[in-house]
DNA sequence: AAACCGGGGTC
DNA sequence: GACCCAGGTTT
């Protein structure tokens, strides 16, 4: 076993140095304030969506007292897209407190970093090693899946028991005089050739001693158990324009897209067309016996969550006379642009059927 | 422990 | 359609 353990590092670091070819702007990064940015982004999200998004954070937030200081629907606008927006706020809170109790100074203990907002154990250990060099490896989906086929182990990676078996494994192979360069290399193999799907097994260093080639079940490594679930839900959304001005919202509830702003949402169990949410209880709740007229009806828009299906309509109408509509605000048309929306609308905004009237 | 949180790419 | 992505927080 430690034959293997010894073996694997080797061949690691050897990849590594013949095969230095994923190259991103916050590789070899020493500022801990663009590592732990550059990794916020990229949790659950895969490099090339989002280098874009680095690139023009840093542009714009160069330093952490920037971040800090900004405003907060600008830095929503800046992350419209990118998904999983609790990120964002959780960075901003992240970017105060490095401002405010670290006087912008960003914190060089692993315990300190692991306690700011959006940071887990992954990106903790990402900033300590990447920025730090000390010796904390890191376990992400690349790592999960590198050691399950490696070592042949198929207990699931979901589970407490099984998170805490890998994170034991990987800080026990991590070299500690390396951890910046080890870390890097175990992350751009599984990236590059341990992949999910068509792993490059033809030609891996690390063929001769990977138990799961050896036993045939590359494939079926790493072991899950979770199956998730996808509900469908559908958006019926109301345009409700007054002269050059439209009500939105922003959504705080405890659901998908908070943070980000919306139309006048009724939300049905199952598919509705116009005539039905326009006479519906849920509209004359809103709207009563206001003189309206519809201007628009848009063609249906889908778009695929990790857990949801979201069926979107919008229905654009006009009123006659302002309405006070409880947690709407009535904003000018033409600063839409200064707010944060969800892929689905940004989509039908730029899309033919949009808010031209 | 399980559920939840986006958007995009690949096969 | 299923799976995955330089995961983390909430319930």
């Amino acid at each position: 076993m430690q034959a293997a353990r010894l073996f694997f590092t080797e061949k690691l670091l050897e990849w590594n140095q013949e095969h230095n070819s994923r190259s991103m702007p916050w590789k070899g990064e020493k500022d801990p304030y663009r590592i732990w940015l550059s990794e916020i982004i990229l949790q659950q999200t895969r490099v090339e969506q989002g280098w874009p998004y680095y690139e023009r954070f840093i542009s714009q937030y160069p330093t952490a007292n920037d971040l800090a200081a900004a405003n907060e629907e600008e830095v929503f606008r800046l992350w419209q897209g990118l998904g999983y927006y609790a990120r964002c706020k959780n960075m901003l809170a992240a970017a105060r407190e490095i401002s405010q109790t670290y006087l912008g100074r960003f914190p060089d203990k692993y315990e300190q970093i692991n306690a700011l907002k959006g940071i887990g154990p992954y990106t903790a250990a990402a900033i300590a090693s990447f920025a730090f060099n000390l010796p904390y490896a890191v376990l992400d989906g690349n790592v999960f899946r590198v050691l399950s086929r490696f070592f042949g182990i198929d207990t699931p990676m979901d589970t407490t028991a099984g998170k805490k078996l890998f994170a034991d494994l990987a800080q026990e192979l991590l070299p500690k005089d390396k951890s910046a360069i080890y870390n890097q290399s175990i992350m751009d193999f599984g990236a590059v050739v341990c992949k999910p799907q068509l792993p490059e097994c033809d030609t891996c260093p690390l063929q001769k001693k990977c138990a799961a080639y050896h036993e045939g079940t590359v494939s079926l490594l790493p072991v899950k158990t979770k199956k998730l679930q996808i509900k469908k839900r559908y958006f019926n959304y109301i345009i409700a324009s007054w002269k050059d001005q439209i009500y939105i919202r922003k959504r705080t509830e405890s659901d998908i897209w908070q943070n980000l702003h919306e139309f006048i949402l009724l939300e049905t169990a199952a598919p509705a067309d116009s005539t039905q949410i326009l006479s519906g209880t849920d509209f004359q709740q809103i709207f009563g016996e206001a003189a309206y007229e519809t201007t628009r009806i848009s063609k249906p828009f889908k778009q695929q969550l990790t857990h949801q299906t979201i069926h979107s309509q919008f229905i654009n109408i006009a009123i006659d006379q302002p309405l006070e509509i409880p947690g709407y605000q009535l904003i000018p048309t033409a600063s839409l642009d200064n707010f944060a929306f969800p892929k689905t609308i940004t989509s039908f905004l730029q899309s033919k059927t949009g808010l031209l009237l």
